[in-house]
DNA sequence: TCTTGTATACCGACTAGTGAATGTACACAA
DNA sequence: TTGTGTACATTCACTAGTCGGTATACAAGA
């Protein structure tokens, strides 16, 4: 049983990735992926299990390098943390406008697997969903706004909301929009100023 | 060629929206869907040029009582707009309770299509979202809220995002949570209170 | 006789998954 | 140093079935 940093299964994810982001998990052949790594499918059995442990892999793999990313450009921008978090939204509308971007992969495949909600690939979505929402409420509560729980929720409606807005329109404006309306949710949670200190 | 008030066709998009919805388009064949309406692929070959022309033909046909169940809910609440778009939300979040509720069929098509971004089931689906965020920002402005356009866009943004986060979480809350900010992002559109008058 | 609609039967390509054999690296013994 | 056992890793060839789409025939109504 190959280990999870196993080189030869990581090729196989690293195919996977750009296969299943580009052409969705349920156009992709497990020969095609075998192909896309450089061997055959029954090497690709022996390191997964079915297909449906290799969505599931792929979209692991992707989770905590898609949480850096959002928390370097959260970080990256300067200001109070409505502006940081519109930074995010504008970064997302940078990235959506390239012809290449196929919107959120694990809303994406939730989609396509909504038939099988057990499905494991939906339940790594799932948490993949919730550590970023729960990343996102410390960050409101460290900087002292209020009701940072419901505020991170709010915010990560928006953002699902842009995901899957701009891959029906494909019009970056709905991205730039939701960072706005997050942002003014944002502001409306700033305690009021104590005069007294 | 077949008008597209026949009764054939019909009994066919009829069948299609059932399967269509309940697995996704991809995981649908055409037999299944002809076998569904009690005829054969041949016969269904007939009535649509191909499986891409019925799946817009299915969604094509979900627009106008998809908009009339919203506007439903919508009129039928008592109070203000704040109200009126809160039970959209709270509707919505009760038929997502049921085990039945896939999500919004617009979205997981345009999902499972994101490979294809000029796909015609996609462009339907745009211009579905269209007319309800277009209805949408009429009804707010109707009712003398201040930047319609704006506020019908963050509603969208709102309810789409709910569709896709219940749809990873299956956890009605957060549908909930997105009816409460599109309620506190229309009050804070409320026209100032004009004393003089 | 021409048009509309339906059915049977089929095509070639592709699907997820598997059986059986082969190759390879390394440990350990002679 | 050489031989051998063993577990890991990989390949080829295959199964059994599904896919979207079509060639052909036929039946009924105008």
């Amino acid at each position: 049983m190959p280990d999870a940093l196993n080189p030869t299964r990581k090729r196989i994810i690293d195919a996977a990735t750009k296969l299943f982001y580009a052409e969705g998990i349920g156009r992709v052949s497990v020969d095609a992926v075998a192909e896309k790594a450089g061997l055959t499918k029954r090497t690709l059995y022996y390191h997964f299990q079915s297909k449906d442990d290799l969505i599931a892999a792929y979209l692991d793999a992707r989770d905590q390098p898609n949480l850096k990313q959002m928390a370097g450009w959260f970080e990256s921008e300067e200001g109070g943390p409505d502006r940081k978090v519109q930074a995010i939204f504008s970064n997302l509308a940078r990235v959506a406008r390239h012809p290449k971007w196929k919107g959120c992969g694990f809303l994406r495949t939730a989609a396509e697997l909504a038939a099988m909600p057990g499905h494991p690939a939906i339940k790594v979505g799932a948490r993949h969903k919730a550590n970023f929402e729960s990343w996102l409420a410390d960050e409101m509560a460290n900087r002292g706004l209020l009701e940072p729980k419901t505020l991170a929720r709010e915010i990560v409606l928006l953002m699902d909301g842009a995901f899957s807005t701009m891959l029906i329109h494909r019009n970056a404006d709905y991205v730039e929009a939701a960072g706005h309306a997050a942002a003014v949710l944002i502001r409306s949670r700033v305690p009021p100023a104590d005069a007294a200190n």
